[in-house]
Formats: structure tokens, C-alpha cells, sequence
RNA sequence: GGGAGUUUAGCUCAGUUGGUAGAGCACCUGCCUUACAAGCAGAUGGUCAUAGGUUCGAGUCCUAUAAUUCCCACCA
């Protein structure tokens, strides 16, 4: 019989059964109905902290709720091991720089690693009780979703809705890389913003211009003004003289401009920033690139060439002083766009990229947004917000080297583009040949294979396809997937761009509904992030020092997509929760050995708290298919608390006494209790898998004929009630509360022995629980009066 | 500047369609009660951010304001 909770060796013992006994396990042959989970795959980029503890364990109470009522659960489980932020964990850890290494060895450095990680990932999940399914295990850098990546690319290109193009697209220095829109971060940077004067021959004066980026002098293209500002109606259509490199520019006139910001003079250059380009487009301006892949300053810089703009700058700015050419200079933060992974401001650069289009389906896009249900439904907001305000294609192709590569040669005599066969997937052009021998454009024999690989969103944004095996018949039968989970900051990346996939693929959902989980808080202000070293907790030490048990229920105190704050109290709650199963289940089941199940005559409290539980089920129901999960648990959790500490204590009296209360009034709380414990236990399983494993094992297997608590159903409970039985029970236990307040007023024992106790007021069926009134308050005899206001009265 | 979330007890948060303000923690008072003292029974504590409005009735609906968080825009 249950003896003593251990945790820690309770813990490791089942996940190891579940694993080996694929408990959790996607059965392809059966006939219930699908509920698909699209799982974050996490990128392999470091440790896991408790965000992720958190948040995969949200979306995994979905997981088992839905296993355990009536569906075949499909949860994969994939490793984003590909990509950038892979690469960067690598120079790290092995300090390396990819772009100086052959790249097969660095290659070969990724692989290693990532596997490495992903191993201790896979442990950790376990170890918090994680139930996806290891075997529908993916990773994005191996050959089957390379392939899947692949064809996701000649899909596109067939249907035109990926090109190949030669225009500025958003580049980090550091990373040496094109990104995408959705990469940038806003970031508030220190910086000068400094007067310089451009001399007109013409005019013999001055035109003074500000610029937070001398540097780009040696770019400048020409100096615009607003058409209506009068300070500068001369000047348009002159020339002025870019001071330092000394060539002419013309002054133009445009309505953008802003009079108000700076001196209202403002020059442009090919490309400081996104208004430089879209002005050299708008008005068809020469191009002049003075930064390189690397960051550093182009042969156009003159004597600044090979510097890094940082320093570049401050020469340019002594320089200028020295030259009288500065009128001032001032310190100011504003707002730069930089790179999400490296922080590092990004600049405009012109280079051969891939991009898929955005911009022709934007309202597809949205339209689709609409269709998905989000959960919660603001965050839909999110992503309308955002596709609303895209204004770029997307770029996909990165000039790094962990990643799948784009299926792609170049002619070397014309550039005719020449993209690998389907059947050829996975294909390394740098290793395998094209698919033809003559470019059937200009005849020639030769190409050049593309070195680029794809941006890891081109192959995350395919999880639909990889999980539900695109090309195959279960696709077709899987697709719209059930649902998507995903913390709120990839709402603009993940979530956009696998329905922009959806679309062009198969023109359908990826998936039917969205959950959003919230970001875990150091306190109020603070997230909980490695640079602010402020986790009290890894994920590891918690699991070992609080249990997994305790660490999900934690995880299931917040609400849906909002932030968490880390609070040992919810731990200290958790674990009270867990030792008060233990001790409730091991009393009642004390009680039940070798019980018959048999329906017997119930009395009517028993009904009452059978029929309170079925009632809270359908709650935790409504909640759960809202993908609730916290507040499921609460209603479960204060349904529990009154099992124990109201009708445990009724019903106790008649367990232990059957020669005095009759053995069909025990018999009839024996049922009670094995039919409330055993469909409380199956819910809390959701959350706390361990330990209502343990119980199950130990107790309930044997009626349930299932060999884990987690492959069990959840069931109502039948019983011959009307409504009326769950005021009736609550007006008993109102009664009892009041006799125990009376005691505990009086300082007196709750075994204190009651001779006479007067009921007021309350209806006559109270006096059908006279028995257990009377038992549960020690009471010798009730007197009931009608007709007058509700009062217990002890005499 | 645009959008969204939040604002309820000292703390952390519930409060579904409008109908007498809830839980846990903390604090306080009792109680060794044939499961559990990591327990049990009680008590205290709130102008539901502010100001208007709709309504017989507003924490809940509407309008405005404030504080705070996030997303987007702002990069000359």
C-alpha cells in the first residue's frame, strides 16, 4: 500500500516507463479523431532556461487533456538546429569564426554540437514530464526536412512567388548575413547628430545639413528639401559641395522631408538608411555603397577606407571640425534598427538575394489570420498589427553555412538560374551536380552553385508540412493541423510566415486554432534572460530540488498569454497540493482494499459529492477547450480542497464505522470515494503526471485496465440525482461550517460533543442528513424549526 | 505617433452572459480531530486606478483620463 511520496525516485522511474512503453505515443492506425499539435521545435542556440519549462509545459497540458478524451494525439516533438543562431553558439562554445574555417569542417563542428544539445535538451523535457512523442522527432538540418525545405523553395519557384533580385536588402555586419524584416529590433542607441555645411558656389553660401552618419558622406547622392520651406527655395536645383571629398551634389526638392527635423536640409546617401532608399528609387539616383559585407569602409571613403564605421565616424566628425565644416555636434539617443541576435545596427546593402514575395498577398495573409482562432484572441492583433505593416519581401537566402542549402546553380556564361529536380532532394550544389548538362538558355556547360543557405524561418515555417508528411496521403488527411503553440514573440515570424507557406502551398490554414503563452519575469519589470544573469533557478535545479510535478504546477498558475512572475510561493502551493493527493488518496484508499465496485443505494451527500464533481468537470471542460489551462486547474484544485476538507471528513465516519452507520451507508460512501478519487486523479494527471502515475499504479490500474493513468479516459460519473442535490449538500455543509465556528469561537475542540444543536429555518430535506450532521459535529441531537430565518444553534 | 494587455485585499491573482466582492499566500485567534501540524477550524483585511455615462442595478457595458507592460512606427 502507499507508503511515503518520493518524488525523486518516483520521478525518474515513471518517465523512464512512459518512454519505454510509448505511452504517449501517435497511433497511425487508429480510428479516433486527430488532434495535431504544431510544437515549437527549439533552436538550438544554448541552454534551456524556464521560460521554456513554462511554456512547453502550457501547451502540453493540452496535449494529455485532449489524449485523455477521445482523441489520437499527434505531438511531435523537432530540434531548430540549423542557422544562425546555432552558428553563433558554436563560435562561442568552440571559439571559432565560421566564415574562417572550410566549411564542411565548420559544418561538421555544428552537427556536433547541435547534437549535443539537443540530447540534453530531450532530457530536460523529460525530466519535466514533457509527453510529446519522441519518435515523430525532427530535426531542421537533417536530410527528410532539408528535402521538405527544398521543395518548399521549387514550390515557390514554380509558382513564381520567389525571385531572384539584385536590390538593398536589410544586412548585419556582424553576422555578415541579408536578414529579414522580422528580425529587426528597435534599439535605443547613443549617437551625434552634427550640423555640417555643404558650401553653393552659385549662391556663395552655405547649406546646412544634419546627419547622424558622416560617415556616409562619401555616399551622399544629393541634398533634399521640403518644396514649400522659403529657407531654401534658392537652393533647389543648384549644387552644393559635400565638404571633405569635395564633388557636387544637387539639392531636390520632396514633399517627405521633414521641415521641422534637423535644419529641414537633409542629404541622402545610397544607403544610410530605409528613407534613403526609398528616395534613390523614387527618384532614380546614382548608387554609391561605402560600407562592405564586413562592416568597414569602401575605396569611395577615401583616406577612410578599411575602418569600421564606428571609427570612421569619429575621424570623419574630428576631421570636419578641424576643417570648420561642423557647426555643432549633439548627443542624442534614437531609436536604430539592429539585429535581434547580435544587436549590431544593420545597414542597407546590394547583393543577389532570394526573396519571397509578401507584398502581392498581404490581404490573403490577413484574411487568414482572421480564419485562425487565437487563443487569446487579442494576439490576433499581433499579427494583423504586423502583416499590416510589412513593407518589405521577405529574404530568405543567408550567406552562412549551417543551414539548408538554396537548390540552386547559376549559368556561369548567362546567369540562367537552374534549380534542382524535385527527385534530387536533398541536393548540395556545392557537391552535387544540376540537374542538366547545358543551360538550355545559352547552350553553355558550365555553373556556379549557390553558396547561400536559406534563413532557418524558410524551414521552421514548414512545420506543418514536415509534421503532417507533405506529398504523402496523411498530408491531405492532417492538414489544417489542430493547433499551433508558441510564446508571443514569434507571432511575427513563425506564425506569419508558416501561414504565408500554407498559402502558397496548398492555399489552406496550416492549422485551425493558436495558443499563446506569456514570457516568465524575474519580477515585475524585469524578463528573465541570460545577460541579467537573473534566474534564480535552472531548469534542472528546479526539477530536482521542487519535482516536475511542482515546476507544471507552477506553469499552470498564470493565464494564457500573459507574463508570469517567477514566485517561489506558487512552488510552495504546488507542493502542498501534491503532498495533500498523497495523503488523501493513501487514507481513502486505506479504506477500499480489494474493493467490488457496485453500485450501491447512495445517501444523499454522497450524491452531492459526486454530483459537485461532474459539475466542476464540465468547468475544467469549458475551460480546457478555451485552452484555459490555469484556470481549469483552479477549479479543479478548489473542488479537490472540498472533496478533502468537507466531504472526507463526512464520510470518514462511516468508513471507520460501519457496525454503528450500517454497511449500506459505508458502502455507500466506499463508492463515492473510489469513483470522485479515481476521475480527480485522471484530471490532475494533466498537470501532475508523476504523481497521480504512482497512484494509479499502485491502486487503480487494476479497474482501469490501462497501464499508465495517461492512456485513460476522463469520464462523468453516473448518478441518479436531480439538480437539486448540490444546494441541498451546500446548505449541509454551510451547517456544518457553522458549528464548527461556534467551536473554534469558543476555543473548543472540533471533538467537542454538542448535546442539543437547534436547525432554523433551513428545508425539511436537511433532516436527511441528520446521520452525517451528526457525525461529522459530534453532535448528540437535532432539533429542526421551520419558519424562521436560517441559524444553527448550539444549546 | 498607432495598436494591444494590465490596473480588484499587504503580496500573487480569479471573477464566464450586468444581480449582495472571491481564492491562495502573509498576518491574527484557536484546535494534537482514529489521513495529512507541509494539517484543521475560524477572524481581520477591498470607494474593484480616476471621472463621467447607460441601467431598477456596473468590478463587469460605453466615453474620457492616468499609471504600467508589450508590439509596431520613429533612424536624415
Amino acid at each position: 500500500m502507499l507508503d511515503k511520496y518520493n518524488f525523486k525516485e518516483s520521478e525518474p522511474k515513471w518517465q523512464e516507463f512512459w518512454q519505454k512503453e510509448r505511452v504517449y505515443a501517435f497511433d497511425p492506425n487508429s480510428t479516433k479523431p486527430i488532434f495535431s499539435i504544431d510544437n515549437p521545435p527549439p533552436t538550438v542556440s544554448g541552454h534551456i532556461h524556464i521560460g521554456h519549462i513554462f511554456s512547453y509545459s502550457q501547451s502540453e497540458f493540452i496535449a494529455r487533456y485532449k489524449r485523455m478524451t477521445g482523441f489520437n494525439v499527434f505531438y511531435p516533438f523537432g530540434f531548430d538546429d540549423n542557422g544562425l543562431p546555432t552558428e553563433r553558439l558554436v563560435e562561442k562554445m568552440r571559439d571559432v569564426r565560421a566564415h574562417s574555417l572550410p566549411r564542411e569542417e565548420f559544418r561538421d563542428i555544428c552537427l556536433d554540437v547541435a547534437k549535443q544539445f539537443e540530447e540534453d535538451y530531450k532530457r530536460v523535457f523529460i525530466m519535466a514530464g514533457n509527453s510529446a512523442d519522441f519518435e515523430l522527432k525532427y530535426n531542421t538540418v537533417s536530410d527528410k526536412v532539408q528535402k521538405i525545405s527544398q521543395k518548399s523553395f521549387l514550390d515557390l519557384y514554380k509558382k513564381g512567388d520567389v525571385y531572384y533580385g539584385d536590390k538593398p536588402a536589410i544586412w548585419c555586419p556582424e553576422c555578415r548575413t541579408s536578414i529579414a524584416q522580422a528580425e529587426l529590433e528597435s534599439k535605443e542607441l547613443e549617437s551625434s547628430f552634427n550640423y555640417i555645411n555643404f558650401e553653393c558656389e552659385e549662391l556663395s553660401k552655405a547649406l546646412e545639413i544634419a546627419t547622424t552618419r558622416p560617415e556616409m558622406l562619401c555616399a551622399c547622392v544629393c541634398v533634399f528639401v521640403h518644396p514649400d520651406d522659403e529657407r531654401f527655395k534658392d537652393f533647389v536645383g543648384k549644387e552644393v559641395i559635400v565638404p571633405l571629398y569635395n564633388f557636387k551634389v544637387p539639392v531636390l526638392a520632396d514633399e517627405t522631408v521633414e521641415k521641422d527635423k534637423g535644419t529641414g536640409a537633409v542629404m541622402c546617401c545610397t544607403f544610410g538608411d530605409e528613407t534613403d532608399l526609398m528616395w534613390q528609387q523614387k527618384h532614380n539616383l546614382p548608387i554609391k555603397l561605402a560600407i562592405d559585407d564586413g562592416g568597414r569602409m569602401t575605396a569611395i571613403a577615401g583616406k577612410y577606407e578599411g575602418m569600421k564605421i564606428k571609427v570612421a565616424r569619429a575621424e570623419i566628425i574630428k576631421d570636419l571640425q578641424e576643417s570648420g565644416k561642423l557647426n555643432k555636434s549633439e548627443q542624442i539617443t534614437h531609436a536604430v534598427s539592429t539585429h535581434e541576435r547580435c544587436g549590431t545596427p544593420m545597414e542597407l546593402l546590394i547583393k543577389k538575394q532570394w526573396f519571397v514575395d509578401l507584398l502581392s498577398h498581404k490581404e490573403d495573409f490577413l484574411k487568414m489570420g482572421e480564419k485562425v482562432k487565437w487563443y487569446p484572441d487579442y494576439m490576433k492583433n499581433r499579427y494583423i498589427d504586423w502583416v499590416s505593416n510589412v513593407d518589405r519581401d521577405w529574404c530568405i537566402s543567408r550567406q552562412r553555412y549551417f543551414g539548408v542549402p538554396i537548390p540552386v546553380w547559376y549559368c556561369r556564361h548567362c546567369g540562367e538560374v537552374i534549380v534542382a529536380n524535385e527527385e534530387q532532394l536533398p541536393v548540395n550544389p556545392l557537391v552535387d551536380k544540376p540537374p542538366v548538362s547545358t543551360c538550355p538558355k545559352c547552350g553553355h556547360c558550365e555553373f556556379e552553385p549557390e553558396t547561400d543557405v536559406f534563413d532557418t524561418w524558410h524551414t521552421s515555417s514548414v512545420t506543418p508540412q514536415i509534421n503532417c508528411g507533405w506529398g504523402t496521403e496523411r498530408y491531405n488527411k492532417m492538414m489544417p493541423m489542430s493547433l499551433r503553440t508558441n510564446a508571443h514573440e514569434i507571432i511575427r515570424t513563425w506564425d506569419f510566415y508558416t501561414i504565408v507557406k500554407s498559402f502558397y502551398h496548398s492555399n489552406c490554414l496550416p492549422w485551425e486554432n493558436v495558443m499563446i503563452s506569456g514570457f516568465v519575469m524575474a519580477d515585475k519589470d524585469n524578463k528573465i534572460s541570460k545577460s541579467k544573469n537573473n534566474a534564480k533557478f535552472s531548469p534542472e535545479s528546479l526539477l530536482n530540488e521542487k519535482s516536475a510535478d511542482v515546476t507544471r504546477y507552477w506553469s499552470a498558475t498564470g493565464s494564457l498569454g500573459k507574463d508570469i512572475i517567477f514566485s517561489e510561493g506558487e512552488f510552495k502551493n504546488g507542493a502542498k497540493l501534491v503532498n495533500k493527493i498523497w495523503n488523501a488518496s493513501k487514507f481513502v484508499l486505506s479504506f477500499l482494499t480489494d474493493y467490488e465496485v457496485v453500485e450501491p443505494k447512495l445517501l444523499p451527500i454522497d450524491k452531492w459529492v459526486i454530483a459537485k464533481f461532474n459539475q466542476m468537470q464540465k468547468n475544467f471542460k469549458n475551460y480546457m477547450d478555451k485552452y484555459e489551462i490555469g484556470l481549469a486547474m483552479a477549479e479543479l484544485e478548489r473542488y479537490f480542497w472540498n472533496f478533502c476538507d468537507n466531504y472526507i471528513e463526512i464520510a470518514k465516519r462511516r468508513l471507520y464505522n460501519p457496525q454503528i452507520f450500517g454497511q449500506d451507508a459505508t458502502d455507500s460512501a466506499k463508492y463515492a470515494c473510489f469513483m470522485v478519487l479515481k476521475e480527480m486523479l485522471k484530471m490532475f494527471a494533466i498537470y501532475l503526471p508523476h504523481i497521480c502515475e504512482e497512484i494509479y499504479k499502485d491502486y487503480f490500474e487494476k479497474y482501469e485496465k490501462e497501464i499508465s493513468i495517461h492512456k485513460t479516459q476522463m469520464q462523468t460519473i453516473n448518478i441518479d440525482a436531480d439538480d437539486n442535490i448540490i444546494k441541498q449538500g451546500d446548505d449541509v455543509v454551510e451547517i456544518v461550517s457553522n458549528i464548527r465556528k461556534y467551536k473554534s469561537e469558543n476555543n473548543l475542540s472540533l471533538k467537542y460533543e454538542i448535546e442539543n444543536l437547534e436547525i432554523k429555518g433551513y428545508p425539511e430535506y436537511v433532516k436527511e442528513y441528520d446521520g452525517d450532521i451528526k457525525a461529522v459535529g459530534c453532535v448528540h441531537n437535532i432539533i429542526y424549526t421551520s419558519n424562521e430565518e436560517k441559524e444553527v444553534v448550539i444549546k
